[in-house]
DNA sequence: TTATTTCTTGTCGAATTTTGTCTAAAATAG
DNA sequence: CTATTTTAGACAAAATTCGACAAGAAATAA
């Protein structure tokens, strides 16, 4: 499930409108709108706004966030695949 | 190997100057510099200029240069593995 | 040492990208 | 149809990225 589904099918769950979600994290209810259509990403603020507006675990959207993120930088590249290997071989050493 | 690293060594290897690899690259010394002490961030123009300038495997280096934005994406995250193992999944899931 | 060259650092402005709001149109509900 | 909600486009503000310049530090040569 990707992030913007994510965010509307819990808003249509709890049946909150956008205006509702909106002021809870503070913009306007246009930007809720986007974040919904995938169109703009939320901030790690926002996120963790969303994450109590809807009630959502924060360390599980947060990921989500995280990895839409990588995703992006990564879609249309040849390598994606061995380059996200090689930061998780990284991240291993490190850890 | 980190991609600052690889590209200085491949220099230093070579016996080139950072104005000689500068004036390849077609940017001010400083800047090469900044990129081999890992301050600046290549674009993905200049890499493929310094592969070839540095006789680099184009596809190495760019992995690298890839793996390096996810780095910066990620190094701080307590999830930072998870989010790119769930990046992982999804795009094996799209291929 | 002094002189020369190479490398590094800090800072600035330009360019690009991201972010949020406003307005108005489109879609939906009553 | 009317009222409300949602969406789309345009715009400005804010943030980030980018490259150049200049001054100084470090290394090397003489």
């Amino acid at each position: 499930m990707i992030l913007s589904e994510l965010l509307k099918s819990k808003r249509e769950n709890k049946k909150l409108l956008l205006r509702e979600v909106a002021s809870m994290i503070d913009v306007d209810t246009a930007l809720i709108s986007k974040i919904e259509k995938g169109d703009r990403k939320p901030t790690r603020e926002q996120i963790k706004k969303l994450a109590i507006a809807l009630d959502i675990n924060y360390s599980k959207l947060l990921k989500l966030w995280i990895s839409e993120k990588i995703y992006e930088d990564v879609k249309n590249e040849d390598v994606a695949i061995d380059a996200i290997k090689l930061t998780l071989k990284r991240l291993k050493v490190e850890e």
